[in-house]
DNA sequence: TACGGGACATTTGTTTGATT
DNA sequence: AATCAAACAAATGTCCCGTA
């Protein structure tokens, strides 16, 4: 039995209870009716679901409560953490929704896209519940040489179909975002390390787009005035570009929005997928380098 | 009475190391 | 280098008892 078929379990279990409080021999046949649509046959003890149970509560935060009366199972109700098993329980729930795509993906045409470096997951998953240090062996997009790379595992994200590894490099102890597509031979090593109760992975993305911070530690995040032409606001209204997206302005010509933002070249290749549909108000140094950018862009054709 | 959990058994998978 | 088994490790199951 793999790490996949353990998250497996766990996943089987939270859905059903997220759906309905369950008896424990309902969740056993949800799981077991799971397991044969995908061709397996695994069942359940009591034992292992008790142990589960508890195994829930401590990495994902989530406690399963038994209602007597009814003698039925029950998920309560989702308390905002900000530690490290809500770190981790961030992580899983961007799992699930991922298997879950995949799982429904015979019925419901998505977007072909197939998230790179999974095959690494379970492992990192497993280094970063136990607070182990890991071991792989990372390429740089300049395609030197591979370099072998200790350090200590502290969120996966993912990003536009992309997994990445947050981890501290213990080369420099600097923590930095590595692609799981780009690693190769990651290895948990037996040794643990101390979480370090200061830093929040929230609060380390509050002003990213995306997965890139700048590289620069002084770096402050900018305020950026869009405005969105036409219908494109209505997209943009329902689908924010960032959490810290504020209307400022909105009628049937432009939707006006302010953002608290590092200007990363993610960024800027995300305000040129919107075309002529965006402008930039604000601040001057972007509108330039963007017109900059279109400029030479403006040449090939 | 039935859940939760400790102790131990069983199963399954992985590592090691000796042997061919 | 390839093979196999013993040793070990991890996951799961069985049994049983305290407790609410």
């Amino acid at each position: 039995m793999s790490h996949t078929d353990y998250y497996f379990r766990h996943q089987c279990i939270l859905r059903k209870l997220q759906k309905a409080p369950a008896s424990l021999e309902e969740i056993q046949d949800y799981y077991e009716l799971e397991c044969e649509t995908h061709g397996y046959a695994f069942s359940f003890s009591k034992r292992t679901f008790i142990r589960d149970k508890n195994e829930i509560l401590s990495m994902f935060k989530r406690e399963i409560g038994y209602n007597k009366s009814l003698n039925k199972y029950y998920l309560e109700e989702e308390e905002i953490q900000d530690d490290f098993g809500g770190r981790i329980a961030d992580t899983y729930n961007t799992y699930l929704a991922l298997n879950m795509m995949e799982s429904i993906a015979d019925f419901v045409h998505l977007e072909k896209r197939r998230p790179q470096g999974m095959e690494h997951f379970s492992e990192l998953m497993q280094a970063l519940k136990g607070k182990f240090i890991i071991k792989f062996e990372y390429e740089k997009y300049d395609n030197s040489d591979a370099t072998a790379r200790r350090a200590e595992p502290l969120a996966l994200k993912e990003f536009e179909s992309r997994w990445y590894l947050l981890a501290k490099d213990l080369k420099d102890n600097t923590i930095k975002i590595f692609a799981l597509d780009r690693m190769s031979y990651p290895e948990t090593t037996k040794q643990r390390f101390k979480a370090d109760k200061n830093f929040n992975v929230n609060t380390y993305f509050e002003h990213c787009f995306g997965i890139v911070r700048p590289s620069e530690t002084n770096a402050k995040p900018e305020e950026i005035i869009l405005s969105f032409k036409g219908n494109k606001g209505k997209y943009i209204k329902s689908l924010p570009l960032h959490i810290s997206q504020q209307i400022i302005k909105e009628d049937e010509k432009e939707l006006q929005v302010k953002l608290l933002l590092f200007i990363t070249h993610d960024f800027v290749m995300e305000i040129l997928k919107h075309g002529d549909e965006v402008e930039v108000l604000q601040p001057q140094q972007l509108r330039k380098s963007l017109k900059t950018i279109l400029k030479g862009a403006e040449q090939y054709y």
